[in-house]
DNA sequence: CAGCAAGTTTTAAACGATTAAATCCGAAGT
DNA sequence: ACTTCGGATTTAATCGTTTAAAACTTGCTG
């Protein structure tokens, strides 16, 4: 494979000269310039990227830590940050732990061990692990996406979750239903625990008493959501509206009801978290807050090229951005024929 | 940062022998490695990937060439790629090139400066592009996904294209369909050619000629399946049934029929190529061949492996993995009330 | 024409690991 | 006691770049 030496042999400068001219790091005149770029060009050579970095201590390399890539909700937010790295020099590594906290932490010390110039990090556990807080002396900047963790340093970027399910919450309040479930994520997560806090503020302020039997803990998967909605509808009084904190789970709610022979809405209403592409394709077509994952991916990929670059410094920030409701037929308020499903 | 040389000299040995340890490379007695490790462990030290790298010229490092990665059929060929590197020690890291060949160039001379060991390719041109024949001195071996050169030297695992919608549109001739459509891919793709010639072929098995009209070339995207969908469906006369060529333009389809408010499978069935998950969830459940992508990526990764370790030797292999149809309401054959749609 | 400044080009020392080859050291053989 | 042998350890070169600092040009000035 090319070296800097050969080319430098073959255009008759010295490798400085070579390098000067690649990086436009030194004045170098026009004639050696014109040599050297002809050689590189007629040898297609390309620097050795990593005697580059070994040299240079930056990689220009980001890590990315995803719990899940089958979710079709994360390649968007991977396009996000892609795009802005892309377009700042840097190039992006992702890692899938598949909520595997094991992998999650072989993941991060690959990317220590590849020495990426920042972290973007979407991680699974419920308490801060372990060497994030040891990262603290590293120099690698983080930005969590849409997670935050107080006692380890990074910037955050978020989607404003309690506004997300408020209003979804809210919306299912206002076509009058009373009885309204929950299927959550695990109980012990941020996330799970802001998307709860905006169901419970809606219901409190509809005067409504949350009844603990409406909520049900899933896990994120369809499949959980299929069963936590079994078992939601399967209830002596079985609620008139779910609102499910995310969009695979509400697929899985999807299939329970369609076993169940229950209709939607007009037996059940149901709202989502997670607008995903095909929500308005499905029959109904489902409503659901629209989290803007390539927003969330594109912001938190600004903030690290700033911090890299160091346009930002200080103090960790953190940034909500807003969500909306997009109201669809599955939560169409049902003319009222009859005041409850079958009696 | 820690170096290998600040163990050395807090375990009082030299650089070489934390080396021997680390990587087993030499006998060490119990005692040094007992102090070498303690302080490793310690210290929590993590060895220079790049300056192994460099040095040993191998990176144990994989590079995957993605042309979109919002397509949910992708994130599951990554699974598999990934999950059959991880367990043989190699890193992957994707690049996403969105249909836009520029960009593919871009990725793959990002691979070459990083010194990938490998490559697994699933790319956009119609012909094979210029570095990839250029490749051919390149020490990494390829693997192409789905994809055929003949005249760029690599691998191939391939899904049997042909037989998947041989068997897709046999199954609606023998519904009694006659008027078959189909929405391929571009023309030019290999991909594209295999899916139409086994519409052709199930087509002239049941004595069907090929009607040029009811041939619609996409490009892969929901979109263009939205349009092209709506372009067949308004002819004067439409075809009764719809072989659509990939998942996302199925999607599209979907769409499309419901917007014209005809029925599935009543007036049109529909089979589609990839069987997407939420196809199973959707009203009318989709019809689709089963593209098994997990397989897809895990052979792929599989037969890279192989080659690395010179378990695989000799001229390049390609292998064709069976696909399967799986049967459901889009495509269900209708009871006979009328012999066409509306009059 | 020596001296100097400014601009080009080269020299050579890093970066942090691996690994042949050299050296060390203690036990065994004669 | 003196080799000799073999395993354990170290020395030092190397991978392919970048980049301070040195060295070399030129052209100008006094």
């Amino acid at each position: 494979m090319l070296t800097i030496k050969q080319i430098a042999v073959l255009a008759d400068v010295s490798t400085a000269t070579v390098s000067h001219v690649l990086n436009k790091s030194a004045n170098v005149s026009p004639k050696l310039q014109q040599r050297v770029m002809k050689v590189v060009r007629e040898l297609n050579y390309h620097p050795n990227h990593l005697a580059r970095s070994l040299r240079t201590r930056r990689s220009r390399t980001i890590g990315m830590l995803l719990p899940s890539i089958t979710n079709p909700f994360f390649p968007t937010i991977v396009r996000g940050v892609e795009d802005v790295l892309r377009r700042a020099g840097y190039n992006l590594i992702v890692g899938n732990s598949d909520y595997d906290e094991q992998r999650e932490e072989e993941y991060y010390h690959t990317f220590c061990e590849k020495r990426v110039d920042g972290l973007v990090l979407m991680i699974t556990p419920t308490t801060t692990p372990e060497y994030l807080r040891r990262h603290n002396g590293e120099s690698a900047p983080l930005v969590y996406l849409d997670r935050l963790y107080h006692d380890a340093p990074g910037d955050a970027v978020l989607a404003d979750n309690v506004q997300g399910s408020y209003k979804a919450v809210r919306h299912l309040i206002e076509n009058d239903h009373r009885a309204i479930g929950i299927i959550t994520g695990p109980s012990q997560m941020f996330m799970s625990r802001r998307r709860l806090r905006g169901y419970k503020r809606a219901l409190q302020e509809g005067g409504i008493a949350v009844d603990k039997r409406l909520v049900r803990v899933g896990d994120w998967s369809q499949d959980s959501g299929y069963r936590n909605c079994r078992t939601l509808l399967e209830h002596a009084n079985p609620p008139t509206a779910l609102f499910v904190s995310n969009g695979l789970m509400a697929l899985g709610c999807l299939r329970a009801i369609s076993e169940l022979g229950v209709r939607c809405p007009e037996d059940v209403a149901l709202v989502s978290f997670d607008d995903l592409e095909m929500f308005e394709l499905m029959k109904p077509a489902i409503t659901a807050v629209d989290n803007p994952g390539y927003r969330l991916g594109s912001r938190a990929a600004e903030m690290l090229v700033q911090r890299l670059s160091n346009e930002l410094a200080g103090p960790p920030l953190s940034e909500i951005l807003p969500v909306e409701l997009k109201v669809r037929a599955s939560s169409a308020r049902v003319v009222p024929t009859s005041t409850g499903p079958e009696p």
